[in-house]
DNA sequence: TCCGTACAATTTGGAGCCGAACGACATCTG
DNA sequence: CAGATGTCGTTCGGCTCCAAATTGTACGGA
């Protein structure tokens, strides 16, 4: 339902909208899809192991990280697992009062705080991860290994892009405009 | 950095600290790789046309699907946009407050309210869409034609596989047992 | 030593978001 | 035509998120 079809149809729509004004269709399917299937993938995984493990996608993220990485500050596991630093400060006290992660300042640099994870934090992740992964498959099993090789090198470049010329694209739209304030959040200045 | 190679590792990694169990390297990579671009393009998204328009990407969905589908009952809006109902309540009211869509109820089913944009909705939308989808291009520009069809495709086979399988799998991975209560809203009974 | 600047994490304000409970309406059934 | 059952949208509780403002620490030069 929701598939080829309704995108294909939508997009037409969308032309006819706009009263012959050419659409990107290609970019437009890759980007609604981008999202969709972000959307269905964290669901999914949501539902089925993080929620058993009584975690969020975004506590699992931040373990992750800091599981694979190792000892780590704060602001690198923040870039890494795709989240602010305030963002970063609220969970990782969550997971630090469930005796999952620990966090330690710095021993030179008073302003540093160090995330490493707790025996109790090890074995979980130890337990989860394989179920995760195996839902990862799942999710993928439409597409065979090379497929997911290439799709996941499209999405890498996509990912590229944004990070290597996003800014200055934002830039150059503005022209020299105010930045434009963001709706939510706290007010600038007042 | 966090391309290519900083993922390859992250795998290694991973497969290290699980002392030889297996990791699906490729599947793992898609999951891995849609979300960070789906993070990267809502955010580029966001910081570039919407927020000049001074819209979320949720309102803009939402405002897409009525635009294209024309006046639909909400729990359509809903689950094509991609979110809860209860969510589409709140941002349809907002955006009923800017004046950009209507609310009207079904003239024969009480139950039902039926969404449609305004004419100042229309023009919003002639306005930014053009602009959105200049920035969809943009966010694409590493793919050709060809690649964009096939990422695409791609994609809306995993999100085909966990619509048409997702619930029967988290079924039987829970096999019976009690599906776990989600940590935040509102607590079941009491 | 005392600034000023730089850069760290944290706090804060506002919106988003899901899903259980709820109330209003529709429809089926006897 | 009443009650049971089902299906809407809405309400509500708790958490997620971002980004501005804030607080705290480091470190360079006067």
């Amino acid at each position: 339902m929701p598939g080829q079809r309704s995108i294909t149809q939508a997009e037409k729509l969308a032309e006819a909208k706009l009263g012959g004004i050419p659409v990107r269709h290609e970019q437009m399917a890759v980007v609604a899809n981008i999202y969709r299937a972000a959307s269905a993938v964290r669901q999914h995984l949501e539902n089925s192991v993080l929620r058993g493990a009584d975690l969020t996608w975004t506590a699992f993220v931040v373990l992750w990280v800091v599981w694979i990485w190792g000892e780590s500050e704060t602001r690198h596991v923040a870039e890494e697992a795709g989240i602010s630093k305030g963002t970063l400060t609220g969970v990782s006290r969550t997971l630090e009062k469930r005796g999952l992660l620990r966090r330690a300042g710095h021993p030179t640099d008073g302003r540093l705080v160090l995330l490493s994870l707790t025996e109790e934090g090890e074995e979980l992740m130890r337990r989860v991860f394989p179920a995760f992964n195996e839902e990862e498959a799942f999710v993928a099993a439409q597409l065979d290994v090379d497929e997911c090789r290439s799709v996941a090198d499209g999405l890498r470049r996509v990912v590229l892009q944004v990070e290597e010329h996003g800014e200055e694209r934002r830039l150059a739209l503005l022209d020299g405009a105010a930045p434009a304030p963001r709706r939510s959040g706290r007010r600038p200045q007042s």
